[in-house]
DNA sequence: CGCTGTCATGTTAGCGCTAACATAGTTCTA
DNA sequence: TAGAACTATGTTAGCGCTAACATGACAGCG
């Protein structure tokens, strides 16, 4: 049979919504003409302009941006990978990078690894098959497959939370610093029994930073720095249980340095039960300055991380790096603030 | 000149990236071949499929989404409408979500509309032009604009979070009925002047529902039902002035029925410091069953609402539609449950 | 008056992939 | 043993959009 019977046939696929074609008929122009009236208004006359508009309302055109994609071979989406969703941290992170990428028009995708470097990697894999504009990362720990596949990408890669040896920018504080700068205080509050509490601190390699940290101010202190490591991930009930443990395994200890606030308000909430007084018979700290920690009695101390900051700013970079202004710094320390409360 | 001339030198865009042909040339097939081995494997040769996965791995291919998209009229994005990120029931919400769908390949694309109706529908524009395979949204309310779009959409639309005329899919719980439950509660427990504090009411028009099921009921007893709706969102701090404006304005109230467990919980810890006892001198009810509310002494007195589940069982009702099972009821109610604390 | 520049719009050729149809080769069936 | 049925692979024609180049109309200039 001849090439035209067979072209006769062949049925159309897609969907039955209208295109930019439809739009063009009805407006009376080309199809070329509806797409810049659309992306480049001021490329266009006018008067052809309204016509494109009044068009579209009429046919409800609505834009295929998988196609417009495809054809710039670049999207208006940002990738956005972070380990977890239960922790409020990276929620406020990625709060910051939303609402500063939205206001510009560009989308988020989100991924969540559950700490798991092999997700993560195949999550970076999915991500750039979208053609994002940019990827954000938390943290500066990939895997090897994933650190080569992102090399060869050449759009912004925007690392935050710590601060490091990074792909490409990065914003973040330096939780070695701050582990130091919380052991320092209760160091000069006179506390000389300290333990330090984390959960789960393989999965939350920043927590075992400040722990790192942490360790350091005490040994340059002639002191032993014990640690307790509990297996769930920081809430206020692992908090409670953070601080049962380190009552039967330290009777001794006149203070608890938790990794974070979750784990620190939840001790102090439970020494409250228990009767012991705080900062009495117990002090305690924290980390992340969560307004939980300053609305109870005894207010925590703690150290305020500018999370949603963190988050603004880092979108703020990219956002500069897509706009081809020059970026001076590829490395941000937005820093941290030690929150002096009565906890300790 | 001739066409031939002019088509020599028309450049090509596009990435540099590997594509199809390049796998399928490096392992000696069609391209064709090729994406059957990767998209339908059992449809090709164990021996042919291996040498395209050899011939992948060795070019270092990353298959282009947008590309497949645009080809099948599909993605597998699932959109996701919340109208706040600063409130943690939304965030657990899109956990369930989230975790489910991942499980199943499906990517979550989210947007936050910030409360405002025509941000949504900017929002579901934007998500219908990426062609999604499905939507979800929080709560039933919809600008006019929106719902004729919607209903002009092809594929699956659940509506989390309340009960009622939905669009297509419905999961959530009577709001209505759950403020009754806790009117109902302060009732049994002979309080007769009753404060119900909300926030932002207007945006937040779910604690509206729940006061008017409160209000219901305690016109039902023959009472009053004063109402202090705050201009802030909800959070500790806001309960905080809500207890304070209660004093001032209600002296003679003897229970609060906040619209949430931030509110409540921020209240309650205000009231400590005021040197308030709680239930005695004023009691405090909330809504959410955060575990916050439950680690506080005296333990709040709340309805857990299902969260986590309801996004679950949210997405399992989607998956079901896209796998074309039968889907028995179009409305699911995952209920509540009153979680009686020491703080009424 | 021809030249150059600018503006507004159009034509053409893909972007990278897959649905639909086509084509061999192989196995099974009556 | 013809042909039906199945398996494995290939060819072709888009999906809906936009970059790149082309065209024509008009203004400004020496």
């Amino acid at each position: 049979m001849s090439n035209q019977e067979t072209s006769r046939t062949r049925h159309r696929r897609g969907s039955a919504k209208p295109t930019l074609k439809d739009v063009a008929e009805a407006a009376g122009v080309s199809s070329i003409t509806v797409s810049r009236a659309l992306n480049t208004p001021e490329r266009v006359n006018g008067v052809t302009r309204q016509r494109v508009f009044d068009a579209v309302d009429k046919v409800g055109y609505v834009p295929n941006l998988v196609a417009g994609s495809l054809a710039t071979s670049s999207s208006r989406f940002i990738a956005v990978i972070v380990p977890s969703l239960s922790n409020v941290v990276f929620i406020e992170v990625i709060k910051g990078l939303q609402e500063t990428f939205e206001a510009r028009g560009y989308q988020m995708l989100l991924g969540n690894t559950d700490y798991d470097l092999q997700r993560e990697h195949q999550l970076v894999r999915t991500f750039l098959g979208w053609s994002c504009s940019a990827l954000v990362t938390a943290g500066l720990r990939h895997s090897e497959a994933c650190r080569t596949l992102l090399s060869h990408w050449d759009k912004p890669i925007m690392e935050v939370m710590e601060l490091g040896e990074a792909l490409d920018l990065n914003v973040g504080l330096d939780h070695h610093e701050a582990g130091r700068c919380m052991a320092r205080h209760l160091l000069e509050r006179d506390y000389r029994s300290i333990v330090y509490v984390g959960a789960c601190m393989d999965g939350d390699y920043r927590a075992d930073m400040r722990f790192s940290g942490h360790r350091h101010e005490l040994e340059a202190a002639g002191l032993e720095a014990p640690l307790i490591e509990l297996d769930q991930l920081g809430s206020l009930a692992a908090g409670t249980a953070g601080l049962d443990r380190v009552l039967k395994e330290f009777p001794d200890a006149r203070a608890i340095h938790f990794a974070n606030d979750d784990l620190a308000t939840g001790a102090l909430l439970h020494a409250q039960r228990l009767g012991l007084r705080v900062p009495k018979d117990i002090a305690i700290a924290g980390f992340n300055g969560l307004p939980l920690g300053q609305h109870v009695t005894p207010r925590l101390t703690t150290i305020q991380s500018p999370r949603e900051a963190m988050g603004r700013r880092a979108a703020e970079q990219v956002l500069r790096r897509l706009d081809h202004q020059p970026v001076t710094r590829r490395q941000h320390d937005v820093g941290f603030k030690l929150l002096v409360g009565q906890s300790t």
